[in-house]
DNA sequence: TTGATTTATTGGAACGTTCCATCTATAGGC
DNA sequence: GCCTATAGATGGAACGTTCCAATAAATCAA
């Protein structure tokens, strides 16, 4: 229980035999005092059971050594590693990113901005939630507070992003599968309100295009990113005259859907049905099959966020440059046996 | 860029022609206001694009509206279920979760926590690091911030407790593999130091008991819980000159790591090797083969754990009761098929 | 010795809020 | 007309820190 008022500077001070400002000075390590004297204080410190207050000290200093990490699904492997990722950058430059789950919904996504907002912190990172209103992140950028988006863009906002160039990801997915010998193709999942997707899917296209794909031969499922709407996806594919062979997943999510409803249906994933998907998770490695998937060095694209956050905190500015991460394709078993066989000179491994 | 120095409520009263304390008053919804004079104020407040500042608030009020939750492994899909719990809880009682990482490691947890005491936060929900030392949270005691344990007890700690009962649900899971007519068992994955490994894996030992199962026939292999070390514990098993024909695992990830290791060498899990795992994660239900799992209510547990928060703070108490929430196995293929047809007129269900 | 410089330490005025005690109208009761 | 309520608004003193300017003590140059 101890004492029940919380001990502040002053009572250390008295503690200590020295002024609040002494102690001021060595809670913020300062050189001038004098080491005995540090050490004294540092003494009055743990035996008070002393708690330093940052709100009162932000009062004054009017910058916290807080960042606001907002993302869209916790529950997404991927946002995890991003997650993840950037936490490395910020635990060495000693900052404790707080990371805020707004459930892919606008209006919770509102609450946390304010909220972190209203704690003061120093920067946000943002994976804005889908259906996120365009004036959503007026108030802050008016606040002065930086801000970075990941992964999503929202459509006219001039706020940095950093994400995977999803266009070239889909391009070479596309290819590859087309290489393999499938004429008639698939792009399951996601929906076109999302920025993200319109790349994505801008890709697929384009390679189909650039392939000789007829139009007639191009399916397109919009749908939920998880499991489920993959599923889903699959159904309303395969009921079509003329279904598709192989498929662009939006996410892994939806590939993995896409593999279990094959299973359902007797089908083998590789073998019956070419898949493809895009983030490449942790999980895609060890899936049954394994998922070929686009690979966007999460971790990476974590980190870089962080970087260019710290960057825009030091140089005080509210404006940064986009990131487009490196993609590549990383071929595993969904996609079909490796047709090396067939001796047409072309590597995978491009 | 808007105006440099940021807007104060005083700026506010001043563009709205009022005092400070009219301002005030209105931002926290005080009925004391005249309408005419709140809507004037509100509309101040818009013009101006103030942000409230919560540090300062805090000054004065002495308790937050923040909560910190302290996860261990964010990249565990279990750990993101029971945040969207605590979540939900939260949003409904109008307040923010901050969530931080601390990735398994005692030194980063107790920077975590210390930057958020600093914060001022009104409450701390933690799933303690392995290897958390017994007076890691002494100092946040003594500063009388109420905080809960979930999933994971400290040795000798009195802070309260929500978490499953691990000893039951190994329990009923072994009894389940050796109703099964498995003889030679094995319990994979986790360490010693960590109390739930000694719960899992007592309920396991007495069931082994309870059946008569002879020590000689009962492998004990600690490891790593991932994937990948549930892949190392299989290999070690089955070096062994007469391998288990069943594990329960310590958890599902473990348990997915030994389902991968079997598919290597070739075997299926359910007919060959029976495979039990512990959390029953979103992912169990869809894996191939399906995992049977010990289902916990993790979302539920969540709830619980923020209903008790919230307590703890209304009644401004740091006690509280410990909750053990209930088990159940979730029978699926991975350990085995039904052999309702030798008809022993114990059904699976119980 | 004196004055200048350096080294340690310190009081006091912010910072942006809340909340108590006051104050001013206006209304009502007689 | 006076007194009392009541509703609405307000000034001022905290809250726990930082930081500037000032001081005191010690060191040095002459």
């Amino acid at each position: 229980m101890a004492s029940r008022a919380k001990a502040t500077i002053l009572d250390i001070a008295r503690e200590a035999g020295v002024s609040k400002s002494t102690v001021s000075l060595v809670l913020q390590g300062s050189g001038l005092i004098r080491p005995e004297t540090a050490v004294k204080v540092r003494k009055a410190i743990e035996d008070v059971g002393y708690v330093y207050n940052r709100g009162a000290a932000n009062l004054r200093k009017a910058h916290s050594n807080v960042i606001g990490m907002v993302i869209n699904d916790l529950t997404n492997p991927f946002f995890a590693e991003l997650a993840v990722g950037m936490e490395r950058v910020f635990q060495a430059a000693g900052i404790v990113p707080f990371i805020a789950n707004t459930a892919e919904n606008p209006v919770r996504q509102e609450e946390v901005l304010k909220s972190l907002l209203e704690q003061g912190v120093a920067g946000l990172i943002v994976s804005p939630a889908r259906g996120t209103t365009p004036g959503a992140f007026r108030r802050i950028e008016t606040a002065g507070v930086p801000i970075v988006f990941t992964m999503r863009r929202l459509p006219e906002s001039r706020i940095p992003v950093i994400a995977p160039d999803n266009h070239r990801g889909a391009f070479i997915a596309t290819e590859h599968l087309i290489r393999k010998g499938h004429r008639r193709l698939a792009f399951f999942g996601g929906s076109s309100d999302l920025v993200v997707y319109q790349q994505r899917l801008g890709g697929f296209l384009e390679a189909c295009e650039t392939q000789g794909i007829p139009v007639a031969n191009r399916t397109i499922v919009e749908g939920e990113t998880s499991r489920k709407g993959g599923m889903a996806c699959l159904e309303t594919a395969l009921a079509a005259p003329e279904p598709p062979s192989a498929a662009l997943c939006f996410n892994d999510a939806v590939a993995f859907g896409v593999m279990l409803a094959l299973r359902k249906r007797g089908l083998e994933a590789g073998a019956d049905f070419a898949v493809v998907g895009f983030d490449d998770v942790a999980e895609a490695e060890h899936y049954m099959p394994a998922l070929t998937s686009v690979a966007v060095d999460t971790a990476g694209l974590g980190e870089r966020a962080a970087h260019v956050m710290l960057k825009m905190i030091q140089a005080r500015t509210t404006r940064a440059e986009d990131h487009i991460g490196a993609v590549s394709l990383v071929v595993r078993e969904s996609c079909g046996p490796s047709r090396s066989a067939r001796g047409t000179g072309m590597g995978d491994a491009a």
